[in-house]
DNA sequence: TCACATTTAATTGTTCGCAATTGAATCCCG
DNA sequence: CGGGATTCAATTGCGAACAATTAAATGTGA
């Protein structure tokens, strides 16, 4: 491709990645509100549901965030009585992050949020998942070439 | 899908897209430093160089963000005489942006990031095309769903 | 024409996201 | 065992991103 072509907005990936991102971030918005959470603090408590009482670290991996972002995510989760954190006796440089009565409870609340985004997505499941797939692997070999 | 599939982290495509946009960002960092510009500075050119001399309403639909994102944004772009801005003769409501020689000079240097980029996606061109053509349709049923 | 609505950027305040640094705890190796 | 390297979370500083508001300019209809 020229690198005229090349420049152009249109033909940029990575615009299309990031303006979609916003996109959904911006649907997600009138949802979560309802739950009294951020779209951040929201795949965090999705990450939560699924294994709780993990060190900082341990989410961060998951979610690609480091301490700088998350540290001052988590506070205000906690302040939100969703969460504790506890540093662990076992290995005091750890912080480890456990789901609150309240914070479990959210999941209830939570579950009709994946049906309204399908719904606004307009598109089936199936075509979803592949492109999610795609997408995926996309994320992992950027993130290959970040590690060298 | 049962709720408890559908709140998992790995099948939320919202993640994929949402994770995907930072490891391009992070990928794009050290490309864009030697050009001195942030990843959404490198848009906000992108877009000046297809058509420059447009108020900030119509940067802004192009990159899908308002005067509260652009405003400070183009501040930077100015500081560092890359563009200049200047209130419109005819509606005294718009601000002009348009490219400094600095400006127009830039896109030289900027050339070679795409292929950087398509390297490290490590994907051929005609593939990250279709993906893009699909995220973009996803994107705009989004936007329309926002738009009702 | 004139009051009122709309458009446009700018501003304010809150929350991410990350690089760089700090300080404390732990690990590892001689 | 001891000292330097490593790990982990927190902190600082900067640049997005957006909601809500503001102020000025323009448009519109009676």
């Amino acid at each position: 491709m020229a690198a005229d072509q090349a420049l152009r907005l249109d033909n940029q990936i990575c615009f299309a990645v990031y303006s979609t991102a916003h996109a959904f971030n911006r649907v997600y918005k009138p949802l979560l509100d309802r739950l009294g959470l951020t779209y951040p603090q929201y795949l965090v408590m999705l990450a939560l549901w699924e294994r709780d009482d993990v060190p900082v670290k341990d989410l961060g991996e998951r979610l690609f965030l480091d301490s700088g972002t998350l540290t001052p995510l988590l506070k205000r989760l906690e302040a939100a009585d969703l969460i504790k954190r506890t540093r662990s006796t076992a290995d005091e440089r750890q912080v480890l992050i456990a789901l609150t009565a309240q914070g479990h409870a959210l999941r209830d609340k939570a579950k009709s949020v994946p049906q309204s985004i399908l719904a606004a997505s307009d598109c089936s499941v199936r075509e979803l998942m592949a492109m999610k797939n795609e997408i995926v692997a996309l994320r992992d070999r950027l993130n290959a070439v970040l590690g060298e």
